[in-house]
DNA sequence: TTAAAATAAGCAAACGTTTGCGTAACTTTT
DNA sequence: AAAAGTTACGCAAACGTTTGCTTATTTTAA
């Protein structure tokens, strides 16, 4: 019978018991004979009967739909948090439905009437750069519906977070750069309004006061969106300076390669003229030469992180919602980009 | 009220009607009064009412779920077509879940359980390279749920199909090879049973013939993952010939990278010893120097076509599944790994 | 031997919508 | 002025499960 779907209803009326034993059978619930149990789970197979999850979760009142709101999924970031959310999803029973909010407010706040039209069981997201107040997340504290932001995250809402300790990882990128021998540090910095591009210029800065070395506005760009083309933007300013830099800490990978791509073009080597650290570890930093040294995020590490926290909170949901928020460990990762003779002082 | 969810049966209460007139109401139904409707969607939204999709595709018996099954989220190639899946998806009202079979037959066939069990629209899928039967996919068919396969198809099962003409782009690239000059093009291809590999093999060998040019099955050396290792080890098979290669085209990117590398480690001169080619232009494939010629594959555009037309087939149901293919037109993208001068003849 | 307890299964409501059909009240036609 | 048509809405069943409560039967205890 093509298009027609067998339902614990046909396997009721084949076997003369009611719906309910089906549905209890079905369960392995002890209250049902296992005579009956396996007869039942016999003919379901036989039947080709499979559960509807849409009417058990109407009939439950919850699903166990995960959504991921994320700024796109083609960046090699978010597919790799993705990639471990639906890993432990999967193997938790739960499913996961991605939304992409380019960045734009409008678009998330769209996607959370959205998943709150399906009922999602909980939420993963990572905010969108426009996004600079989060009320239209508070619904979900109402609903009781988790929430767990990772990456760039909301302080003025109650929810949990995963993050990487961007201020430290940026201070010790820094640090290793001063450990090489460099005076003169850059930095290509991000958007500063979202904290952990901030968080990163604040590491930058420390690294250099804790050395004792002077800080000059000038030796900071700011890359608007954090691509190649603005990585080879900056870096063209800041070889124009007349002091020009010796190391350059860049806010992601992606300016990095831009600003080494521009450096040789200038003739100038890497890392004896200008050493270069990136931020992230894309694939992409072991394929460039000089091989980049950067900061291991641990996206995937952080996808598996988020997904186990929000589905505690999801099973957990009567006892009470504790927001927290684990921050993951980095890793400096060193490659040729800064592999220099260590100065002797 | 937290917790609580305001129903259309809420709105019937307080405003003294019947939830069949608020439904519809809600629909913009024409059959209700024009003053009545817009009282209850002020209503509606003054309550802060939800729709609850959950009840809707139960009732309606389809979901507006698509359910995409990848290898792999983290690959390049597939969180793009994921990416522009999600884009017009979320345009038509439809929302996306994704699954990654790990390249695993079993997790495959498990998926698909899930999808069945969830009812999904329609559905969108690579192949897993496990993957040679697709008898797990066949109970679709009868459920009449739309399935369109890209990239790797199953030929065995009546589906529609988002494919690029693998053995034409080979085709070009090698010709591209022969143009410039190459007199002995080796070929680095991916594992033979998938379909889309054998027909770059074939099309390498189409392009050799039509030129005149001898076959030699020690020019092509199978990598069994597309890793940068395989594209290494087989490109230090290749360099041991006595007839040592003076072209190359490998069946991706990440084994051209891996080749290049190779070749550049053993002093040879890129194009001019050996001209490199890969397959899929990858974002890495600008940064390799020499930058990478290659094929773009437009796996963006891929997800875009596959998801209009599962949607147009989804909303179409009753009139007929007709499986269709789409071929997407790939370009060849010339860069310096190739950029010689041409030859005089 | 009878009461109490354990076992196995059924009844029916509920989850929140959608929708075919029915029915008032009102308007238009002849 | 009666018949026909239109407008605006209600009734109730259905979608496929789950689950609290009840009931019939069997087993155990006293």
């Amino acid at each position: 019978m093509p298009g027609t779907r067998v339902t614990i209803k046909d396997l009721a009326k084949r076997m003369n018991l009611s719906v309910s034993t089906i549905s209890r059978a079905l369960h392995n619930n002890p209250s049902i004979g296992a005579e009956t149990t396996a007869e039942v789970w016999k003919l379901a197979k036989q039947l080709g009967y499979f559960p509807n999850s849409v009417a058990s979760n109407l009939r439950r009142r919850k699903t166990n739909m995960i959504g991921v709101i994320v700024p796109r999924i083609d960046i090699t970031f978010h597919s790799h948090v993705i990639s471990g959310v639906e890993e432990v999803a999967y193997k938790m029973g739960y499913n996961v439905t991605i939304y992409q909010s380019h960045d734009s407010l409008e678009r998330e706040v769209a996607i959370t009437s959205i998943l709150q039209t399906n009922m999602v069981a909980g939420i993963i997201a990572c905010l969108a750069l426009e996004t600079q107040d989060c009320g239209h997340f508070a619904r979900f504290n109402n609903q009781k519906v988790p929430l767990v932001f990772y990456d760039r995250v909301s302080n003025d809402l109650e929810a949990s977070k995963v993050i990487i300790d961007d201020f430290d990882a940026a201070f010790r990128v820094t640090q290793h750069l001063i450990n090489i021998g460099c005076k003169r540090i850059a930095h290509i910095a991000g958007c500063l309004t979202t904290s952990i591009f901030s968080a990163r210029l604040d590491g930058y800065k420390a690294a250099l006061a804790k050395n004792n070395l002077p800080f000059d506005q000038n030796m900071v760009c700011c890359a608007s969106d954090l691509s190649y083309e603005e990585g080879a933007r900056c870096t063209k300013k800041l070889l124009k300076l007349t002091e020009m830099p010796d190391g350059l800490f860049c806010a992601n990978d992606y300016t990095a390669i831009g600003a080494i791509q521009v450096i040789k073009k200038n003739n100038l080597r890497i890392p004896e003229d200008i050493a270069v650290a990136g931020f992230s570890n894309y694939p992409v930093s072991t394929i460039i030469e000089p091989a980049l040294t950067t900061i291991d995020d641990r996206a995937f590490e952080m996808g598996k992180t988020a997904a186990r926290m929000l589905i505690r909170q999801v099973e957990e949901r009567d006892t009470n919602i504790a927001s927290e928020t684990i921050v993951i460990r980095t890793d400096l990762i060193v490659r040729d980009s800064t592999r220099r003779q260590p100065v002797q002082p």
